[in-house]
DNA sequence: GGCAGCAGCCTTTTT
DNA sequence: GGCTGCTGCC
């Protein structure tokens, strides 16, 4: 038995939290109370006192990063026992659970994962098939209602007979055709990962009873968040044992938009009646003004359970108020702050957030921070595995892993251009079709298919290249077998070869998926080293599972992105009336959710917050004017203070006219995982001290020595020699040169 | 078959 | 304002 000091850190109601295991439990967390380490520390407590093995413990949690972060803790606590807990999304854990499980319902265990896009994808060539319109029925409402079928188990037959318009008629048929196409393609969708092991536990009770049995103890976190299937999936596991500890925050609900469903909170206590209740109601995150500021705002929803949020840590400043006359006016201010905050209070750079209610709000104040030399970083937006070179080698990984992959293979058929065009990839589907085969069935018996001689020997030659990849994925590991279909495709060679400047940042970027390959391989957590796990777990990555890492630097994001964390001081931007709360949200209902959204917002910070917005801004290209959001009505005033932020100080000026203007297109776009990222501490110096023989840095190059400089006309030119990439020649103008040593 | 140029879409949030 | 995907031209 280990030993359980640990709990005497708790206050009372975290240890009552977590030393309830027996026995359905809810758990209501408010803000900064302390929920994640209650969590940890509960499943260390049954591990500790041998109530379970590892294996026998499922806890669920939002995002794949929150599940590492919680192992991570686990471990300190109790060590090596806590290895093979099945932690993670509901969607990891039920994809493995369908990997054991596939044969069961028709698939085989190498199932694709399709992604959004490739639904999407696939809905549009369905619509083409039927001669349908696709502005009319448009390809991602489709996909929409689709998932939403799924979050309430709607199979095509049910939705069939709800439908009560052209539009619904028609989304219905796609819908039946979808499927079959899946199933054809041995591809599951997000929704299918949840919806088919709903059907497969109905359909195969002793399979339920399997992991019924298995499973003694589940944990469910940011259960405000579940949606319905996720609900049942729940309530199905826990049946035997009813060893289920569900813990979230009512108040913190902002994800209805995708089915999530505030009532499964309300409902736990109705499938459970004897289940214990136990509230988290003291915030050790941030100050008095924050707290009672937070209270104030979500008092004003209807639909909660009630609680008393409280703080002992201090009152704290007063909560800024910006109103500022454009966007461009509101970054500059926010950049003010937060130089004038680094100054007063030495903040680092990564205690700062300035978290916005849509993405397209981040361009601002990119553009300020880089003015103002000061390094950041967004989440979110366009992911790493959702870029283009990325897709197309993890296409070329799918097909090596599974051949009925539809979309893989129609993305990679011919590029690098192989001579495979449109006319003949036609003649094929339609072959496959009328054959009822696969598209890769298809192309294997090209002979018998009427197309071009040159296209023919093409397909061929495809068809052997895939089949030697096929080879390599059940021979290496990972690593060895994804260098090498990045390589024999061509693709490496097509990017490296390429005039495009931007198919520079692209090769290196999937140099960069070769490296998460590698470290796929070399983690020792990972039950197999395959190329076909490897793929399985990216399939699921998303951008909010992206490594923290350890630099300096103001973090930009949405506030369903802050949704967890915390900073010491928070800017909520655009507090503008159509903008947030959005003018989609029209029911009372929606508008709760923005108020929840913004109470999110406000709790994240620790001891200094800041509320603005902007008279005008930039919206599809056009100037709108906004009027206050009414959000900024429901902050009591006297926790307000406004802030009129005057002119640009000296040294903002100096700054901004010292930027290259060069600097954020071509260098900044070329950055690794996400462009227009600044690295932490890279500060660079005036051109005068870049002399011979001093050490510089370079934000591509990386340390170089400075061989030479010289005049060149009116310009100054450096020669240095870099230890990465050699000799280069850099016009001191633009390029920003760090003087190090 | 490949590329360039343009139209139209988007902007709510994501596994 | 920026991106994607389509069309039409070579």
């Amino acid at each position: 038995m280990v030993d359980i000091e640990f709990l005497n850190e708790l206050n009372e109601p975290q240890r009552e939290a977590t030393m309830t295991v027996e026995g359905p439990l809810m758990v209501i967390a408010g803000a900064g109370s302390g929920k994640t380490r209650v969590l940890t520390y509960r499943l260390a407590f049954i591990l500790s006192q041998g109530l379970a093995d590892a294996q026998e413990i499922l806890a669920l949690t939002f995002t794949n990063k929150a599940a590492r972060e919680m192992k991570d803790r686990i471990y300190k606590l109790v060590g090596s026992e806590a290895k093979g807990i099945m932690m993670g999304t509901f969607h990891s854990i039920f994809a493995r659970i369908m990997r054991t499980e596939a044969e069961r319902i028709g698939y085989t265990r190498n199932f694709t994962i399709y992604d959004s896009d490739d639904s999407i994808s696939l809905i549009k060539t369905l619509l083409k098939e039927q001669k349908l319109d696709d502005k009319t029925y448009k390809p991602r409402i489709i996909n929409n209602t689709i998932s939403s079928c799924k979050t309430r188990l709607m199979t095509p037959h049910d939705y069939k007979g709800t439908v009560t318009s052209d539009f619904q008629e028609k989304a219905a048929l796609i819908y039946e055709l979808y499927e079959k196409r899946c199933l054809k393609a041995n591809a599951m969708d997000f929704g299918d990962l949840l919806m088919k092991p709903v059907f497969l536990f109905r359909d195969h009770p002793e399979v339920l009873h399997k992991y019924q049995h298995h499973f003694k103890y589940i944990m469910v976190d940011e259960y405000q968040d579940t949606n319905h299937v996720q609900y049942l999936l729940c309530k199905m596991l826990a049946a035997s044992h009813e060893n289920i500890c569900v813990v979230g925050d009512d108040a913190q609900s902002i994800y209805s938009f995708r089915g999530a469903n505030i009532q499964n909170i309300l409902n736990f206590k109705k499938d459970y009646p004897d289940a214990g209740e136990i509230k988290l109601e003291q915030n050790y995150r941030s100050t008095q003004n924050i707290v009672e500021a937070a209270n104030g705002i979500i008092a004003r929803n209807k639909d909660q359970i009630h609680k008393r949020v409280f703080t002992e840590n201090d009152q704290g400043d007063p909560i800024g108020l910006v109103v500022a006359s454009s966007d461009q006016d509101e970054a500059h201010r926010v950049v003010s702050q937060i130089r004038e905050q680094r100054q007063m209070r030495s903040f680092q750079n990564k205690e700062f957030a300035i978290l916005y209610r849509t993405n397209a709000q981040s361009r601002a104040f990119e553009d300020s921070l880089r003015r103002a030399n000061i390094p950041y970083r967004i989440y979110g937006g366009l992911s790493f595995y959702q870029r283009k070179e990325i897709k197309d080698v993890v296409a070329y990984l799918r097909l090596a892993i599974n051949q009925s992959d539809e979309q893989a293979l129609k993305r990679v058929i011919n590029y690098p251009a192989r001579g495979i065009g449109k006319t003949s990839i036609n003649k094929m589907v339609v072959a496959a079709d009328n054959y009822d085969l696969t598209l890769w069935e298809v192309l294997q018996q090209v002979h018998r298919v009427d197309v071009s001689t040159r296209a023919r020997n093409a397909v061929q030659k495809f068809v052997k290249m895939i089949e030697r990849f096929m080879v390599e994925s059940n021979k290496g590991d990972a690593y060895e077998a994804a260098s090498f279909i990045a390589k024999e495709s061509g693709l490496l060679k097509d990017l490296h070869t390429s005039e495009i400047p931007e198919d520079l940042s692209r090769w290196e970027n999937v140099q960069e998926l070769l490296n998460a390959a590698k470290e796929f391989v070399e983690n020792p957590e990972i039950e197999e080293n395959t190329l076909e796990y490897f793929l399985a777990e990216i399939a699921l990555f998303t951008d909010q599972d992206q490594k923290d890492g350890d630099d300096n630097r103001v973090n930009l994001m949405t506030i369903h992105a802050s949704k967890g964390l915390e900073f010491n001081s928070v800017f909520v931007v655009g507090l503008e009336e159509d903008l947030f709360p959005s003018t989609m949200a029209e029911t009372r209902e929606d508008l709760e959710e923005e108020r929840r959204l913004f109470y999110v917002a406000v709790t994240r910070a620790m001891k200094c917050l800041s509320l603005s917005m902007a008279r005008s801004r930039y919206r599809f290209g056009q100037l709108q004017f906004h009027e206050p959001s009414r959000f900024l009505d429901e902050v009591d005033p006297k926790y307000l203070r406004s802030i009129s932020g005057g002119m640009p100080t000296t040294k903002t000026r100096t700054a901004t006219k010292r930027r290259a203007p060069e600097k954020p297109k071509t260098l900044f776009a070329k950055q690794k995982s996400t462009p227009m990222e600044m690295p932490a501490d890279f500060e660079p110096s005036d051109p005068k001290l870049v002399v011979p023989g001093v050490q510089v840095r370079h934000l591509k190059f990386g340390v170089g020595k400075v061989l030479a400089v010289e005049e060149v006309g009116t310009q100054k030119k450096a020669t240095v020699f870099f230890q990465s990439s050699g000799k280069k020649h850099l016009l001191l103008k633009y390029a920003k040169l760090q003087v190090v040593g």
